[in-house]
DNA sequence: GAGTGGTCTAGACCACTCG
DNA sequence: GAGTGGTCTAGACCACTCC
């Protein structure tokens, strides 16, 4: 493993020395299947790519915070184990339902602007956006091989997201978008599981018969400033399919 | 604010500085209710417990990264707004119940040793442990004002938790008793939340009708070291009860 | 420009693991 | 005892915010 880089690091450049350092042992580490197994020591790790010790400890922090390592005092630095099963809600649903080998899909079926927050966000999440913003308003309905298995409903304030159009949601990840062409950074989300009966709606686009048993999800989505990204509401169905919440800290 | 505690750091103490800052912050920060407001600076701070900035940056990374306080460059920490709604599934269910103003209780129906690790754990959460293991079995109902709201079988790897009776789980919180007696530290979760229909037993337990939808959680708490140290199984209610998955990182 | 957090360094000492 | 991670320091420079 050691000497698959070869000390790219950029000093004073625009990414910080441990960002680097922290992406290239991700990576790294990611690459090399799901068994844990060591790290190269912190001493070793600061030879390597010529930064001190302290940077070097700062990038292992980050992964570790993330459950990507962890450490053993006078041992070293460990691989977590993977113990990913199921489709995650919270992250992207594209690349998870590769992982397992089902080929994924997303529709956009509405996409309106100028709309209002409904109040149950209120009562369920404490949102804290006053209630005359406008936001915009994205339906869609995440499938497996072609089966159906979820309905999204997103509402994401519109002064966040200047010059939005329902174009921009339809390629790519809504995450990816919010990053990369709004700067918009997920970074903690905040959710409320609720087991209902499927109504007459919800069914027909999820292919089941009404009135079986199905989640519905509330969540707000924050960045690292706290501030609301994004609401959603979405409806699970079961049958096979199951929601993964992953590495949840205690 | 600042001016509440009195430099009570002990340098060369069993517990580091870094984390008696921490622990001073967090409780301050949470006492006083649930709106945002500024820290005082990293330099105030350093002066004021007697500690290098560093120090002090190591336990406010802390705050961080538990999603207590967030930074803003160049103009300092602040506290997270609390979006806190339902009852967690996570954490202390007691605690949690209380906070919302219900009354909480738990009672052990059920109680095991030398039990084995169901296959379905296996099939569900990629369960590392050898099949030969024994377990302690542990089944909960826990209600609200009376009323039942959720079944919790709990496996507990025995060579982990020497000496263990059933009294010992009748008082306190599981994870309390881990912690204090065992010295076990729930770090991380891994969950699986499936919509099932209650079935016969369930719907006498939980005081509703078969074939009502609930929620079933398979999933596996770790250590900071990756360790596993609980399956849980857990079935929830609908019908005004909610779950909740609080300050998720995404 | 003053104040704030963000990054980085060299160096020290300690506690723990393992042979 | 050699090697590892854990804690702590003083000091430097930078980027950002706000007046």
């Amino acid at each position: 493993m050691s000497d698959t880089w070869k000390k790219p690091i950029r000093k004073s450049g625009a990414v910080p020395m441990y960002i680097q350092v922290a992406e290239i042992l991700d990576t790294a580490v990611k690459s090399r299947g799901d068994a844990t197994y060591a790290l190269p020591s912190e001493g070793e790790l600061s030879r390597e790519f010529g930064v001190s010790r302290v940077t070097v400890r700062q990038a292992l922090k980050q992964l570790e915070t993330r459950g990507v390592i962890y450490s053993e005092h006078g041992r070293g630095y460990f691989k977590t184990a993977s113990r990913m099963r199921g489709v995650s809600g919270f992250h992207s649903f594209t690349s998870e339902v590769r992982r397992l080998g089902g080929t994924p899909s997303s529709a956009i079926i509405d996409y309106r602007d100028g709309e209002k927050l409904p109040a149950r966000f209120q009562g369920h999440l404490e949102a804290s956006s006053d209630n005359s913003a406008d936001f915009i308003f994205l339906r869609r309905v995440r499938s497996i091989d072609g089966n159906p298995v979820a309905i999204e409903d997103a509402y994401l304030p519109a002064r966040l997201y200047p010059s939005a159009t329902r174009a921009i949601f339809e390629g790519s990840s809504l995450y990816d978008e919010m990053t990369s062409t709004w700067g918009i950074v997920p970074t903690w989300t905040d959710a409320l599981f609720e087991p209902v009966a499927a109504n007459a709606e919800e069914a027909a686009l999820l292919q089941i018969a009404e009135g079986s048993p199905v989640i519905t999800v509330w969540r707000v989505t924050v960045t690292d400033t706290d501030q609301a990204v994004e609401y959603v509401r979405s409806v699970y169905k079961g049958d096979g399919f199951m929601l993964n919440v992953n590495r949840y800290r205690l």
